[in-house]
DNA sequence: GTCTATATACAGATAGAC
DNA sequence: GTCTATCTGTATATAGAC
């Protein structure tokens, strides 16, 4: 659709920003409109309501995934590799946004647990077709949820215990033989 | 050592619950008091500060993995399938003081992120004799941890995505194939 | 050991100037 | 479209009675 004003998207990044490195606690109107360099009264003219800006973050999520799930099922590599390498992004905008949205989901926003909830479900969709049934289906996803969580714990600062480089290839071929169709 | 005054363990209980079922945000000195049937200054005579109450459901957690890792290296079925499926419980202590203490850790407590991190390390080190090699491990613990992640997601409300029964059956077997020693 | 009452700080939200 | 000022509720914490 038409792009949102500017404005709008830098409040959205600070939100998921302050979200991500310090939680939902700290996530307040006042230290996103801080960190986004406008006023309270400023950021509540585009977001009306703390509510409407957890509403703008999920759906930011939902476009992030709907590009997401068109690259799992181009992906040279296969669809299973190239989602668990995925996976383990750290400064991609749709894990920032789905971390982001995560910790909203924990918090207890309810539009923000079902979204969780049917990108997880979308994901599988695009990926059953390539695992050879639905235990490999179930143990590609689980090894996924594991490295989001890793992410999710760490925040972006400390390196977590995701495995990169070699150890992230030898984990894909692992997975991959077995559960490739 | 000599066991803890009884109240104080209800308040610890009623801080996991609400950490767990509504989140971090709620889980205030207030709410705590009024979930464990004390005051808020009744609370405040057994942990003197909200540090102080974090401190001891950390400490929980402790104690907690310190059993859990005895169960692990002895467990009839073998390490590796009993891990994985106590990692799916959602009403088992240990895994009520690990979700809680994670919610607690992505809010920014530093030593809730350092006790998190170390419990990994140490299933880790149990795990690794049992496993064939790094790969192997690395998948173990992804697995585990995703399904603590589903766990966490839902707070224990709404059944989620975490295999059970045969399914789960079906999930161990597939991954003690591919990492078995 | 547990309570009530209170101090202080900060959250979300509104009103109205510019 | 963005600001300051202000209202109201609620958080952590302290003081002191019982």
């Amino acid at each position: 659709m038409s792009r949102p004003p500017h404005a709008r998207e830098s409040v959205l990044d600070a939100f998921e920003a302050i979200l991500i490195d310090d939680g939902e606690r700290s996530a307040t109107l006042d230290a996103t409109a801080r960190a986004a360099g406008v006023s309270k009264g400023g950021l509540l003219y585009h977001f009306g309501s703390k509510e409407a800006l957890e509403a703008g973050l999920i759906e930011r999520l939902g476009r992030l995934v709907d590009v997401d799930i068109e690259a799992i099922t181009t992906a040279p590599e296969g669809p299973v590799a190239y989602f668990l390498r995925s996976s383990a992004m750290q400064n991609d905008p749709l894990d920032r946004a789905l971390i982001a949205t995560s910790r909203l989901a924990q918090g207890g926003n309810a539009a923000a647990s079902a979204t969780v909830r049917e990108v997880r479900l979308r994901w599988e969709d695009a990926l059953r077709p390539h695992t050879k049934d639905a235990t490999a289906l179930d143990l590609v996803m689980l090894v996924s949820d594991g490295l989001y969580f890793n992410n999710a714990l760490e925040g972006g600062s400390v390196p977590g215990p995701v495995p990169e480089g070699a150890a992230m290839d030898a984990l894909i071929a692992l997975v991959e033989g077995a559960t490739k169709r």
